[in-house]
DNA sequence: CTTACGGCCTGGGTGC
DNA sequence: TGCACCCAGGCCGTAA
């Protein structure tokens, strides 16, 4: 599942490979992932991808039109302006997405739903078996509006900006690390690693969190994101990054996905609970819980059988 | 107002 | 071999 890590590996890899080339034509499989089909097929045939940008989880292939194509040429990197006017393909992978190019003769892959022909004759394929991402071409305003709704980027924000941001909501900070509104870029996997380092329980709130201890959030949650980055991410699933290579941080991994395992400062067994809605692991010992919390089995689910033939 | 929670989308993996 | 079930992230409607 593609978290701030795997998406900007994702990003750097397509960089590297299909920045400054001309999308020739769109093919479409199945469409209901992306917010207006029909625009895409208006609108890319001709544009350029003149930048590729991480947005949270989000990627943006910023996109130069025909018309402004002999300036971005000759302008060697200038091309700042065009990047405000022109229009923006906004990807995200969700659970199981991929993208990355390939030779456009090779057979395509189960789940390919967007083609994207580029003009040397490859072909930027978008595959996502459970169709869990998103796609949608925006510009002007509309594409300003769509990023206004995020929090700050946990690798640029500062430590007195972040403590701020947790101390003034009273959520569960297990929430707040996830809510793509305060904190962009943050998943499941990195809010469980950074509070295991941080020896914070995910259903502490935010509000009652001690400065130490949500600077202590803070440097943690940046430097595990960052040493993710550098190992290409975490493949826990089937994340693959553009080259089709696996990350590596899933061997790094300290709480996620250890249910049961020995915590590796004391020894203790990680526990999962559901926490916010979600699946949190953490160590009892070193993640003192909050004297309210009760959950700590994720409840088995009562199955009310809901088949309503009508 | 903010937060909590359940349901929904989908299909691969799992366990019987 | 089949098949019911679970789970994931984001979003939305509703409740507190």
């Amino acid at each position: 599942m593609p978290e701030l890590p795997e998406v900007e590996t994702v990003a750097r890899g397509l960089r590297q490979s299909i920045l400054g080339r001309r999308i020739v034509s769109v093919t479409l499989g199945k469409t209901d992932f992306i917010d207006d089909p029909a625009a895409l097929e208006q609108h890319l045939p001709g544009q350029r991808i003149s930048a590729v940008e991480r947005y949270g989880k989000f990627m943006l292939l910023r996109l130069v039109p025909p018309q402004q194509t002999e300036s971005f040429q000759s302008s060697a990197g200038g091309a700042k302006n065009e990047n405000s006017v022109a229009g923006s393909l906004l990807v995200h992978l969700g659970m199981t997405g991929h993208i990355a190019p390939f030779p456009a003769a090779k057979p395509h892959e189960k789940h390919t739903h967007v083609c994207f022909l580029l003009d040397d004759g490859r072909e930027l394929r978008y595959i996502d078996a459970r169709r869990f991402g998103r796609m949608a071409y925006l510009e002007g305003p509309a594409l300003e509006e769509e990023l206004q709704e995020f929090g700050a980027d946990p690798l640029v924000v500062s430590p007195e900006e972040f403590v701020a941001l947790v101390q003034a909501h009273r959520a569960r900070i297990k929430a707040l690390l996830l809510d793509q509104g305060v904190l962009r870029g943050v998943g499941n996997i990195y809010a469980d690693e950074s509070l295991w380092r941080a020896k914070i329980h995910p259903a502490r709130l935010g509000a009652q969190l001690t400065t130490k201890q949500a600077r202590t959030l803070h440097r943690v949650l940046r430097d595990i994101l960052e040493k993710a980055i550098v190992l290409r991410g975490s493949s826990i699933s089937d994340f693959l990054d553009a080259e089709g290579e696996r990350g590596e941080y899933q061997r790094r991994h300290r709480a996620y996905g250890r249910e049961g395992k020995r915590c590796y400062r004391c020894g203790k067994l990680i526990r999962r609970a559901l926490v916010a809605g979600r699946s949190s692991y953490f160590c009892p010992r070193c993640q003192p819980p909050p004297k309210r919390f009760l959950g700590t089995l994720p409840l088995p689910s009562p199955k009310i059988n809901r088949r309503e033939t009508h």
